[in-house]
DNA sequence: GTCTATACGAGGATAGAC
DNA sequence: GTCTATCCTCGTATAGAC
Protein backbone atom coordinates (compact mmCIF):
# COMPACT_ATOMS: atom_id res chain seq x y z
CA UNK A 1 0.00 0.00 0.00
CA UNK A 2 1.17 3.70 -0.97
CA UNK A 3 2.32 5.31 2.13
CA UNK A 4 -0.45 6.97 4.54
CA UNK A 5 1.61 10.23 3.88
CA UNK A 6 0.61 10.71 0.13
CA UNK A 7 -3.02 9.08 0.25
CA UNK A 8 -3.48 13.80 0.78
CA UNK A 9 -2.67 14.68 -2.51
CA UNK A 10 -5.34 15.53 -3.87
CA UNK A 11 -4.99 16.32 -7.31
CA UNK A 12 -6.91 17.85 -10.13
CA UNK A 13 -9.51 20.16 -8.16
CA UNK A 14 -8.79 18.97 -4.92
CA UNK A 15 -7.74 22.61 -4.06
CA UNK A 16 -9.03 23.43 -0.60
CA UNK A 17 -6.78 24.30 1.87
CA UNK A 18 -5.96 21.96 4.61
CA UNK A 19 -3.48 21.56 7.45
CA UNK A 20 -0.73 18.50 6.79
CA UNK A 21 -0.44 17.41 10.46
CA UNK A 22 0.70 14.04 11.42
CA UNK A 23 -3.07 13.93 12.77
CA UNK A 24 -4.69 15.01 9.92
CA UNK A 25 -3.42 12.74 7.60
CA UNK A 26 -4.34 9.83 9.78
CA UNK A 27 -7.95 10.81 10.10
CA UNK A 28 -7.72 11.21 6.51
CA UNK A 29 -6.74 7.96 5.75
CA UNK A 30 -9.46 6.35 8.30
CA UNK A 31 -12.09 8.24 6.35
CA UNK A 32 -10.59 6.83 2.69
CA UNK A 33 -10.17 3.30 4.60
CA UNK A 34 -13.98 3.70 5.37
CA UNK A 35 -15.38 4.75 2.23
CA UNK A 36 -13.14 1.76 0.84
CA UNK A 37 -15.19 -0.73 2.59
CA UNK A 38 -18.65 1.03 1.85
CA UNK A 39 -18.06 2.02 -1.65
CA UNK A 40 -16.91 -1.79 -2.32
CA UNK A 41 -19.69 -3.19 0.09
CA UNK A 42 -22.55 -0.95 -1.53
CA UNK A 43 -21.24 0.48 -4.63
CA UNK A 44 -20.35 3.94 -5.15
CA UNK A 45 -23.68 5.49 -6.01
CA UNK A 46 -25.78 3.69 -3.73
CA UNK A 47 -23.30 4.22 -0.85
CA UNK A 48 -23.80 7.57 1.04
CA UNK A 49 -21.86 10.12 2.73
CA UNK A 50 -23.38 9.30 5.99
CA UNK A 51 -22.32 5.98 5.35
CA UNK A 52 -18.77 6.40 5.31
CA UNK A 53 -18.80 8.72 7.81
CA UNK A 54 -21.00 6.37 10.56
CA UNK A 55 -18.09 3.85 9.72
CA UNK A 56 -15.31 6.55 10.75
CA UNK A 57 -17.77 7.38 13.92
CA UNK A 58 -18.72 10.81 12.45
CA UNK A 59 -21.66 12.86 11.28
CA UNK A 60 -21.74 13.24 7.24
CA UNK A 61 -21.28 17.01 7.74
CA UNK A 62 -17.61 16.74 9.64
CA UNK A 63 -16.29 14.56 6.82
CA UNK A 64 -16.29 17.74 4.37
CA UNK A 65 -13.72 19.01 6.30
CA UNK A 66 -11.66 16.34 4.73
CA UNK A 67 -12.82 15.94 1.36
CA UNK A 68 -14.56 18.58 -1.22
CA UNK A 69 -17.17 15.99 -2.27
CA UNK A 70 -17.85 12.59 -2.82
CA UNK A 71 -16.23 11.94 -5.96
CA UNK A 72 -13.35 13.39 -4.36
CA UNK A 73 -13.48 10.06 -2.54
CA UNK A 74 -13.88 8.05 -5.58
CA UNK A 75 -10.77 9.90 -6.88
CA UNK A 76 -8.33 9.67 -4.07
CA UNK A 77 -9.23 5.87 -4.31
CA UNK A 78 -8.39 5.04 -7.36
CA UNK A 79 -5.46 7.07 -7.44
CA UNK A 80 -3.76 5.21 -4.79
CA UNK A 81 -4.35 1.78 -6.33
CA UNK A 82 -2.86 3.10 -9.34
CA UNK A 83 0.31 4.26 -7.90
CA UNK A 84 0.97 1.36 -5.87
CA UNK A 85 0.49 -0.53 -9.73
CA UNK A 86 3.33 1.71 -11.06
CA UNK A 87 5.33 0.27 -8.26
CA UNK A 88 4.29 -3.49 -9.22
CA UNK A 89 5.23 -2.71 -12.39
CA UNK A 90 9.02 -1.33 -11.57
CA UNK A 91 9.46 -4.54 -8.60
CA UNK A 92 8.45 -7.05 -11.99
CA UNK A 93 11.23 -4.90 -13.75
CA UNK A 94 13.51 -5.28 -10.81
CA UNK A 95 13.27 -9.24 -10.83
CA UNK A 96 14.89 -9.71 -14.10
CA UNK A 97 15.01 -12.89 -16.09
CA UNK A 98 13.43 -14.34 -18.95
CA UNK A 99 10.19 -12.64 -19.55
CA UNK A 100 8.66 -16.12 -18.57
CA UNK A 101 9.95 -15.34 -15.27
CA UNK A 102 8.81 -11.93 -14.75
CA UNK A 103 5.15 -12.75 -16.45
CA UNK A 104 5.36 -14.80 -13.33
CA UNK A 105 6.54 -12.57 -10.92
CA UNK A 106 3.72 -9.93 -12.13
CA UNK A 107 1.06 -12.54 -11.27
CA UNK A 108 2.69 -12.54 -7.87
CA UNK A 109 3.20 -9.00 -7.09
CA UNK A 110 -0.21 -8.24 -8.61
CA UNK A 111 -2.23 -10.44 -6.18
CA UNK A 112 0.35 -9.33 -3.64
CA UNK A 113 -1.63 -5.62 -3.67
CA UNK A 114 -4.56 -7.31 -4.66
CA UNK A 115 -5.00 -8.56 -1.62
CA UNK A 116 -3.39 -6.24 0.89
CA UNK A 117 -5.97 -3.63 -0.56
CA UNK A 118 -8.78 -5.71 -1.47
CA UNK A 119 -11.47 -2.99 -0.76
CA UNK A 120 -9.67 -0.13 -2.56
CA UNK A 121 -9.33 -2.58 -5.17
CA UNK A 122 -12.94 -3.68 -5.51
CA UNK A 123 -13.76 0.26 -6.27
CA UNK A 124 -11.39 0.80 -8.61
CA UNK A 125 -12.81 -2.04 -10.59
CA UNK A 126 -16.36 -1.38 -10.32
CA UNK A 127 -16.46 2.32 -9.59
CA UNK A 128 -14.04 3.93 -11.51
CA UNK A 129 -16.23 4.77 -14.41
CA UNK A 130 -18.02 7.33 -12.11
CA UNK A 131 -15.32 9.73 -12.25
CA UNK A 132 -15.57 12.28 -14.13
CA UNK A 133 -13.91 14.99 -16.56
CA UNK A 134 -9.82 15.49 -15.71
CA UNK A 135 -9.90 12.52 -13.08
CA UNK A 136 -11.34 10.33 -15.76
CA UNK A 137 -8.72 11.03 -18.20
CA UNK A 138 -6.27 10.70 -15.77
CA UNK A 139 -7.07 7.46 -14.27
CA UNK A 140 -7.71 5.80 -17.78
CA UNK A 141 -4.30 7.21 -18.70
CA UNK A 142 -2.86 5.34 -15.89
CA UNK A 143 -4.21 2.09 -16.69
CA UNK A 144 -3.28 2.33 -19.90
CA UNK A 145 0.72 2.72 -18.96
CA UNK A 146 0.04 -0.39 -17.00
CA UNK A 147 -1.57 -2.10 -20.25
CA UNK A 148 1.39 -0.95 -22.33
CA UNK A 149 3.78 -2.32 -20.26
CA UNK A 150 1.70 -6.24 -20.17
CA UNK A 151 1.43 -5.60 -24.05
CA UNK A 152 5.09 -5.08 -24.23
CA UNK A 153 6.31 -8.15 -21.74
CA UNK A 154 3.91 -10.35 -23.71
CA UNK A 155 5.41 -9.29 -27.18
CA UNK A 156 9.09 -9.85 -25.97
CA UNK A 157 8.16 -13.44 -24.85
CA UNK A 158 6.77 -13.76 -28.44
CA UNK A 159 10.14 -12.69 -30.09
CA UNK A 160 12.19 -14.83 -27.60
CA UNK A 161 9.84 -18.46 -28.47
CA UNK A 162 8.61 -18.20 -24.69
CA UNK A 163 5.17 -17.63 -25.70
CA UNK A 164 2.84 -18.89 -29.09
CA UNK A 165 3.41 -15.91 -31.83
CA UNK A 166 -0.11 -16.55 -33.03
CA UNK A 167 -1.39 -14.87 -29.69
CA UNK A 168 -2.77 -11.22 -30.29
CA UNK A 169 -0.61 -9.48 -27.59
CA UNK A 170 -3.16 -6.83 -26.97
CA UNK A 171 -5.99 -9.48 -26.76
CA UNK A 172 -3.83 -11.52 -24.21
CA UNK A 173 -3.32 -8.52 -22.45
CA UNK A 174 -6.59 -7.54 -22.11
CA UNK A 175 -7.41 -11.84 -20.79
CA UNK A 176 -4.26 -11.49 -18.79
CA UNK A 177 -5.11 -8.47 -16.56
CA UNK A 178 -8.88 -9.08 -16.77
CA UNK A 179 -7.95 -12.48 -15.10
CA UNK A 180 -5.92 -11.02 -12.65
CA UNK A 181 -8.16 -8.04 -11.36
CA UNK A 182 -11.16 -10.90 -11.58
CA UNK A 183 -10.01 -12.74 -8.25
CA UNK A 184 -11.42 -9.33 -6.41
CA UNK A 185 -14.79 -10.42 -7.06
CA UNK A 186 -14.49 -13.63 -4.87
CA UNK A 187 -11.05 -13.71 -2.82
CA UNK A 188 -11.51 -13.46 0.81
CA UNK A 189 -8.52 -12.22 3.13
CA UNK A 190 -10.21 -14.09 5.89
CA UNK A 191 -10.95 -17.29 3.66
CA UNK A 192 -8.34 -20.28 3.61
CA UNK A 193 -6.58 -20.39 0.70
CA UNK A 194 -3.32 -18.88 1.16
CA UNK A 195 -1.73 -16.28 -1.38
CA UNK A 196 1.33 -18.49 -2.75
CA UNK A 197 -0.64 -21.43 -3.66
CA UNK A 198 -3.46 -19.04 -5.08
CA UNK A 199 -0.31 -17.40 -7.05
CA UNK A 200 0.60 -20.70 -8.23
CA UNK A 201 -2.45 -21.70 -9.66
CA UNK A 202 -2.71 -18.63 -11.84
CA UNK A 203 0.93 -17.98 -12.81
CA UNK A 204 0.25 -21.75 -14.23
CA UNK A 205 -2.40 -21.02 -15.75
CA UNK A 206 -1.49 -17.46 -17.63
CA UNK A 207 1.89 -19.22 -18.58
CA UNK A 208 0.48 -22.12 -19.73
CA UNK A 209 -2.34 -20.41 -21.90
CA UNK A 210 0.04 -18.31 -23.43
CA UNK A 211 2.33 -21.35 -24.57
CA UNK A 212 1.76 -22.73 -27.98
CA UNK A 213 -0.71 -25.88 -27.93
CA UNK A 214 0.44 -29.16 -28.24
CA UNK A 215 -1.11 -32.31 -29.31
CA UNK A 216 0.55 -34.52 -26.19
CA UNK A 217 -1.18 -35.96 -23.59
CA UNK A 218 -0.82 -34.77 -20.19
CA UNK A 219 2.62 -36.05 -18.48
CA UNK A 220 2.82 -35.38 -14.83
CA UNK A 221 1.37 -38.47 -12.61
CA UNK A 222 -1.68 -38.23 -10.81
CA UNK A 223 -0.41 -37.11 -7.59
CA UNK A 224 -0.75 -33.54 -6.65
CA UNK A 225 2.68 -32.46 -5.71
CA UNK A 226 4.93 -28.89 -5.79
CA UNK A 227 5.06 -26.93 -9.16
CA UNK A 228 7.88 -27.02 -11.00
CA UNK A 229 10.09 -23.92 -11.80
CA UNK B 1 -31.27 -14.24 -27.01
CA UNK B 2 -34.54 -16.24 -24.96
CA UNK B 3 -37.40 -15.23 -26.46
CA UNK B 4 -39.52 -12.28 -26.23
CA UNK B 5 -42.57 -14.12 -25.58
CA UNK B 6 -40.87 -15.45 -21.92
CA UNK B 7 -39.39 -11.93 -21.13
CA UNK B 8 -42.53 -10.80 -19.22
CA UNK B 9 -42.28 -13.68 -16.49
CA UNK B 10 -41.61 -11.72 -13.52
CA UNK B 11 -41.40 -14.26 -10.80
CA UNK B 12 -41.17 -13.57 -7.38
CA UNK B 13 -43.20 -10.44 -6.48
CA UNK B 14 -44.50 -10.05 -9.82
CA UNK B 15 -47.66 -10.42 -8.99
CA UNK B 16 -49.58 -7.65 -10.85
CA UNK B 17 -52.32 -8.89 -13.39
CA UNK B 18 -51.35 -7.44 -16.66
CA UNK B 19 -52.49 -8.06 -20.58
CA UNK B 20 -50.70 -10.89 -22.23
CA UNK B 21 -51.38 -9.53 -25.98
CA UNK B 22 -48.81 -9.53 -28.43
CA UNK B 23 -48.79 -5.50 -28.49
CA UNK B 24 -47.78 -5.54 -24.29
CA UNK B 25 -44.57 -8.22 -24.85
CA UNK B 26 -42.98 -6.47 -27.23
CA UNK B 27 -43.83 -2.94 -25.57
CA UNK B 28 -42.41 -4.86 -22.21
CA UNK B 29 -39.33 -5.80 -24.20
CA UNK B 30 -38.47 -2.34 -25.97
CA UNK B 31 -38.35 -1.22 -22.27
CA UNK B 32 -36.28 -3.87 -20.85
CA UNK B 33 -33.73 -3.00 -24.20
CA UNK B 34 -33.90 0.25 -22.77
CA UNK B 35 -33.10 -0.63 -19.29
CA UNK B 36 -30.43 -2.58 -20.58
CA UNK B 37 -28.57 -0.11 -22.39
CA UNK B 38 -29.03 2.39 -19.36
CA UNK B 39 -27.87 0.44 -17.00
CA UNK B 40 -25.33 -0.63 -18.67
CA UNK B 41 -24.14 2.97 -19.30
CA UNK B 42 -24.82 4.56 -16.11
CA UNK B 43 -25.04 1.77 -13.58
CA UNK B 44 -27.96 0.60 -11.48
CA UNK B 45 -28.28 2.72 -8.69
CA UNK B 46 -26.91 5.77 -11.07
CA UNK B 47 -29.62 5.55 -13.40
CA UNK B 48 -32.97 6.73 -13.31
CA UNK B 49 -36.21 4.90 -13.89
CA UNK B 50 -37.15 8.48 -16.25
CA UNK B 51 -33.60 7.77 -17.90
CA UNK B 52 -35.15 4.72 -18.86
CA UNK B 53 -38.73 6.22 -20.18
CA UNK B 54 -37.02 8.65 -21.94
CA UNK B 55 -35.33 5.96 -24.00
CA UNK B 56 -38.01 4.30 -24.72
CA UNK B 57 -40.03 7.15 -25.24
CA UNK B 58 -42.71 7.94 -22.48
CA UNK B 59 -42.75 9.59 -19.35
CA UNK B 60 -41.21 7.69 -15.79
CA UNK B 61 -45.31 7.32 -14.87
CA UNK B 62 -46.02 5.19 -17.81
CA UNK B 63 -43.47 2.54 -17.31
CA UNK B 64 -45.40 1.77 -14.03
CA UNK B 65 -47.70 -0.04 -16.34
CA UNK B 66 -45.39 -2.29 -17.16
CA UNK B 67 -43.20 -2.67 -14.36
CA UNK B 68 -43.48 -2.78 -10.52
CA UNK B 69 -40.45 -1.15 -9.57
CA UNK B 70 -36.80 -0.45 -10.91
CA UNK B 71 -35.49 -3.70 -9.04
CA UNK B 72 -38.14 -5.09 -10.88
CA UNK B 73 -36.37 -4.63 -14.34
CA UNK B 74 -33.44 -5.74 -13.04
CA UNK B 75 -34.47 -8.70 -11.84
CA UNK B 76 -35.56 -9.22 -15.60
CA UNK B 77 -33.03 -8.66 -17.23
CA UNK B 78 -30.55 -10.52 -15.17
CA UNK B 79 -33.20 -13.31 -15.48
CA UNK B 80 -33.12 -13.60 -19.05
CA UNK B 81 -29.29 -13.76 -18.83
CA UNK B 82 -29.18 -16.73 -17.03
CA UNK B 83 -31.78 -18.45 -19.36
CA UNK B 84 -30.04 -18.13 -21.37
CA UNK B 85 -26.92 -19.83 -19.81
CA UNK B 86 -28.83 -22.70 -19.01
CA UNK B 87 -29.07 -23.00 -22.84
CA UNK B 88 -25.00 -22.90 -23.24
CA UNK B 89 -24.96 -26.09 -21.04
CA UNK B 90 -27.30 -27.92 -22.37
CA UNK B 91 -26.05 -26.68 -26.08
CA UNK B 92 -22.37 -27.84 -24.75
CA UNK B 93 -23.59 -30.57 -23.79
CA UNK B 94 -25.07 -31.72 -26.76
CA UNK B 95 -21.79 -31.05 -28.52
CA UNK B 96 -19.75 -34.31 -26.97
CA UNK B 97 -16.62 -35.26 -28.15
CA UNK B 98 -13.79 -34.94 -25.12
CA UNK B 99 -13.74 -32.75 -22.62
CA UNK B 100 -11.36 -30.63 -23.99
CA UNK B 101 -14.09 -30.31 -26.72
CA UNK B 102 -16.95 -29.37 -24.40
CA UNK B 103 -14.48 -26.97 -22.90
CA UNK B 104 -14.06 -25.15 -26.60
CA UNK B 105 -17.66 -25.64 -27.32
CA UNK B 106 -18.63 -23.79 -23.98
CA UNK B 107 -15.94 -20.50 -24.65
CA UNK B 108 -17.49 -20.22 -28.34
CA UNK B 109 -21.51 -20.60 -26.96
CA UNK B 110 -20.80 -18.23 -23.82
CA UNK B 111 -19.21 -15.71 -26.22
CA UNK B 112 -22.12 -15.95 -28.60
CA UNK B 113 -24.25 -15.19 -26.11
CA UNK B 114 -22.42 -12.66 -24.34
CA UNK B 115 -21.61 -10.61 -27.78
CA UNK B 116 -25.64 -11.10 -28.62
CA UNK B 117 -26.49 -9.64 -25.58
CA UNK B 118 -23.75 -7.34 -24.31
CA UNK B 119 -26.19 -4.68 -22.72
CA UNK B 120 -27.87 -7.28 -20.85
CA UNK B 121 -24.63 -9.19 -19.83
CA UNK B 122 -22.83 -6.23 -18.60
CA UNK B 123 -26.07 -5.27 -15.91
CA UNK B 124 -25.91 -8.88 -14.81
CA UNK B 125 -22.00 -8.64 -14.38
CA UNK B 126 -22.21 -5.00 -12.57
CA UNK B 127 -25.28 -4.96 -10.85
CA UNK B 128 -26.43 -8.33 -9.97
CA UNK B 129 -25.53 -7.33 -6.19
CA UNK B 130 -28.15 -5.13 -6.17
CA UNK B 131 -31.02 -7.44 -6.12
CA UNK B 132 -32.57 -7.93 -2.75
CA UNK B 133 -34.64 -10.75 -0.90
CA UNK B 134 -35.80 -13.88 -3.03
CA UNK B 135 -34.86 -12.45 -5.99
CA UNK B 136 -30.72 -12.33 -5.01
CA UNK B 137 -31.23 -15.85 -3.64
CA UNK B 138 -32.67 -17.24 -7.19
CA UNK B 139 -30.23 -15.61 -9.00
CA UNK B 140 -26.84 -17.28 -6.82
CA UNK B 141 -28.81 -19.99 -7.16
CA UNK B 142 -28.61 -20.01 -10.49
CA UNK B 143 -25.51 -18.96 -11.05
CA UNK B 144 -24.38 -21.93 -8.79
CA UNK B 145 -25.85 -24.33 -11.49
CA UNK B 146 -23.36 -23.08 -14.19
CA UNK B 147 -20.52 -23.36 -11.79
CA UNK B 148 -21.23 -26.82 -10.69
CA UNK B 149 -21.41 -27.83 -14.53
CA UNK B 150 -18.16 -26.09 -15.34
CA UNK B 151 -16.63 -27.89 -12.29
CA UNK B 152 -17.44 -31.33 -13.38
CA UNK B 153 -16.26 -30.68 -17.15
CA UNK B 154 -12.90 -29.63 -15.25
CA UNK B 155 -12.71 -32.40 -13.35
CA UNK B 156 -13.73 -34.94 -16.36
CA UNK B 157 -11.04 -33.52 -17.99
CA UNK B 158 -8.30 -34.33 -15.33
CA UNK B 159 -9.69 -37.78 -15.01
CA UNK B 160 -9.22 -38.11 -18.09
CA UNK B 161 -5.56 -36.53 -18.46
CA UNK B 162 -6.78 -33.71 -21.07
CA UNK B 163 -6.25 -31.44 -17.77
CA UNK B 164 -3.61 -30.75 -15.22
CA UNK B 165 -4.35 -32.78 -11.75
CA UNK B 166 -2.52 -30.39 -9.61
CA UNK B 167 -5.08 -27.89 -10.54
CA UNK B 168 -7.84 -26.63 -8.25
CA UNK B 169 -10.87 -27.34 -10.60
CA UNK B 170 -12.54 -24.76 -7.74
CA UNK B 171 -10.30 -22.35 -8.46
CA UNK B 172 -10.23 -23.18 -12.31
CA UNK B 173 -13.67 -22.44 -12.54
CA UNK B 174 -13.46 -19.20 -11.27
CA UNK B 175 -10.56 -18.14 -13.08
CA UNK B 176 -12.16 -19.65 -16.49
CA UNK B 177 -15.49 -17.88 -15.76
CA UNK B 178 -14.22 -14.66 -14.74
CA UNK B 179 -12.13 -14.70 -17.81
CA UNK B 180 -15.29 -15.11 -19.95
CA UNK B 181 -17.25 -12.59 -18.42
CA UNK B 182 -14.73 -10.08 -18.63
CA UNK B 183 -15.05 -9.92 -21.66
CA UNK B 184 -17.97 -7.90 -21.39
CA UNK B 185 -16.01 -4.63 -20.20
CA UNK B 186 -13.78 -4.12 -23.56
CA UNK B 187 -15.81 -6.03 -26.14
CA UNK B 188 -17.77 -3.62 -28.56
CA UNK B 189 -20.04 -5.05 -30.72
CA UNK B 190 -19.29 -2.51 -33.78
CA UNK B 191 -15.56 -3.33 -33.02
CA UNK B 192 -13.23 -4.45 -35.72
CA UNK B 193 -12.70 -7.62 -33.87
CA UNK B 194 -14.44 -10.72 -35.11
CA UNK B 195 -15.80 -13.55 -33.26
CA UNK B 196 -14.44 -16.00 -34.51
CA UNK B 197 -11.06 -14.92 -33.85
CA UNK B 198 -11.92 -14.53 -30.40
CA UNK B 199 -13.34 -17.70 -29.79
CA UNK B 200 -10.02 -19.10 -31.18
CA UNK B 201 -7.54 -17.21 -29.18
CA UNK B 202 -9.49 -17.89 -25.93
CA UNK B 203 -10.19 -21.15 -25.94
CA UNK B 204 -6.58 -21.57 -27.07
CA UNK B 205 -5.56 -19.59 -23.52
CA UNK B 206 -7.98 -21.17 -21.66
CA UNK B 207 -6.92 -25.09 -22.94
CA UNK B 208 -3.68 -24.32 -22.80
CA UNK B 209 -3.54 -22.95 -19.32
CA UNK B 210 -5.48 -25.96 -17.98
CA UNK B 211 -2.80 -28.37 -19.04
CA UNK B 212 -0.40 -29.56 -17.62
CA UNK B 213 3.05 -26.97 -17.84
CA UNK B 214 6.17 -28.40 -19.50
CA UNK B 215 9.91 -27.49 -19.98
CA UNK B 216 10.00 -27.58 -23.85
CA UNK B 217 9.96 -24.25 -25.61
CA UNK B 218 7.90 -23.16 -28.22
CA UNK B 219 8.01 -25.28 -31.52
CA UNK B 220 5.28 -22.89 -33.50
CA UNK B 221 6.74 -21.23 -36.55
CA UNK B 222 6.58 -17.71 -36.14
CA UNK B 223 4.39 -16.89 -39.05
CA UNK B 224 1.00 -16.43 -37.85
CA UNK B 225 -2.00 -19.00 -39.48
CA UNK B 226 -4.78 -21.05 -38.24
CA UNK B 227 -4.83 -22.86 -35.12
CA UNK B 228 -4.98 -26.44 -35.60
CA UNK B 229 -7.68 -28.46 -34.41
C1' DG C 1 -51.91 3.03 -22.41
C1' DT C 2 -50.02 7.36 -21.54
C1' DC C 3 -50.03 11.76 -19.39
C1' DT C 4 -50.03 15.28 -15.47
C1' DA C 5 -49.42 16.15 -10.88
C1' DT C 6 -47.71 15.21 -6.63
C1' DA C 7 -46.45 12.90 -2.24
C1' DC C 8 -42.50 11.52 0.09
C1' DG C 9 -37.94 10.46 1.32
C1' DA C 10 -32.98 10.28 0.55
C1' DG C 11 -28.82 12.37 -0.18
C1' DG C 12 -25.09 16.00 -1.41
C1' DA C 13 -23.46 20.01 0.19
C1' DT C 14 -23.03 24.39 3.03
C1' DA C 15 -23.28 27.71 7.12
C1' DG C 16 -22.44 28.76 11.48
C1' DA C 17 -22.31 27.47 16.52
C1' DC C 18 -19.22 25.49 19.80
C1' DG D 1 -12.40 19.53 14.25
C1' DT D 2 -16.97 18.20 14.96
C1' DC D 3 -21.83 19.06 15.47
C1' DT D 4 -26.49 20.96 14.43
C1' DA D 5 -29.46 22.70 11.25
C1' DT D 6 -30.89 23.49 6.84
C1' DC D 7 -31.21 24.08 1.72
C1' DC D 8 -32.21 22.09 -2.38
C1' DT D 9 -32.27 18.77 -5.87
C1' DC D 10 -33.31 14.39 -7.52
C1' DG D 11 -35.64 10.00 -7.75
C1' DT D 12 -39.16 6.38 -6.67
C1' DA D 13 -43.68 5.54 -6.71
C1' DT D 14 -48.73 6.48 -6.79
C1' DA D 15 -53.33 8.65 -8.09
C1' DG D 16 -56.30 10.06 -11.19
C1' DA D 17 -57.45 12.52 -15.66
C1' DC D 18 -57.90 11.57 -20.51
Amino acid sequence: MTDAAEVGASGPAGTRSRPMTSRFRQREKEILDAAAEVFARKGYSAASVEDVASVVGMLKGSLYYYVDSKEDLLYRLTKVIHQDALETLEATTAVGGTAEDRMRALVRLHFEKLAANIAYTRVFYHEFRHLTGERYVEIVSLRETYERYVVALVEEGQAKGAFCRRRDPHVVMLAVLTLLNSVQQWYRPDGEADMGHLTDEYAAFVVGGLRCPRATRCTCGSQPKEEPR
